[in-house]
DNA sequence: TGCGCAAATAGCTAAATAGTCAAGTAGAAT
DNA sequence: ATTCTACTTGACTATTTAGCTATTTGCGCA
């Protein structure tokens, strides 16, 4: 994405968009096991199906999901698996900072000799 | 990310939020060459200086971008080169997305048999 | 000590959006 | 045909946020 124009960066800027919501997250993650109707996703996320539904909506308009009705039910399912992969390499990197940040920490509360502090928790 | 629970949903989509943003990703972008101070990063983005530092300090916040005072100017680097690869990972995808409806387009505009057209282009 | 520049912040406006409830729509079943 | 059920969509509210200008802060330098 070296010198991408800048409707691309707007173009993957909604993709991010669209992945930016909890509980976009918890519907995509409740799919990676089996597909799920509306009234279900609605009861499992805790909201009302009219939110789920919009949810869902924006996650078909963008490919990650398909929709197929069935009785007078309609039921969404995983449309692209790639999704996770990219939701594992974010993990990974939160992880990082983490241990980042938990290190830094550390240099703070003990570092090496233990007794006397020197100012406070790193103020900020 | 099998049954994360939702705190780490939200610290997830957070993470997705940093980068739903044109302007930061162009800001990524622009670092990828070489760390900048917020006075070129204004310039080359075409915004204020100010609001380029407002975005600067989200992604120093979220640990994407470092920050590093040199005479009396801030330059910033990238902190965290695996984003790139999370933004090549979504370009691919979008490019796959782009093929499908291409695909799905054309069987609409050439079915077999040119002459006489359907309908308009795809009505929507 | 004060001047001048770069960056950061405060305060504001406009736009986007996640949630709600209510109304509309479409298929299933009686 | 009518009714029931599930889903979608309209209309609204509250919250967030990208952008601006103006102000403040912090550093280098005279």
């Amino acid at each position: 994405m070296e010198g991408l124009p800048s409707d691309a960066l707007v173009r993957v800027a909604a993709y991010f968009q669209v992945l930016a919501e909890p509980t976009r997250l918890q519907i995509l993650n409740l799919l990676r096991q089996q597909e799920r109707n509306v009234g279900e996703l609605a009861q499992l996320c805790g909201y009302s199906a009219a939110n789920i539904s919009r949810h869902l909506s924006l996650l078909t308009q963008h490919g990650f999901v398909a929709r197929e009705t069935r009785g007078n039910s309609a039921f969404y399912r995983i449309a692209d698996p790639s999704v996770y992969d990219l939701c594992d390499l974010v993990c990974g990197n939160i992880a990082r900072q983490f241990e980042r940040t938990a290190s830094e920490r550390a240099a703070f509360v003990a570092p090496a000799a233990p007794r006397k502090r020197v100012r406070g928790p790193a103020a900020r």
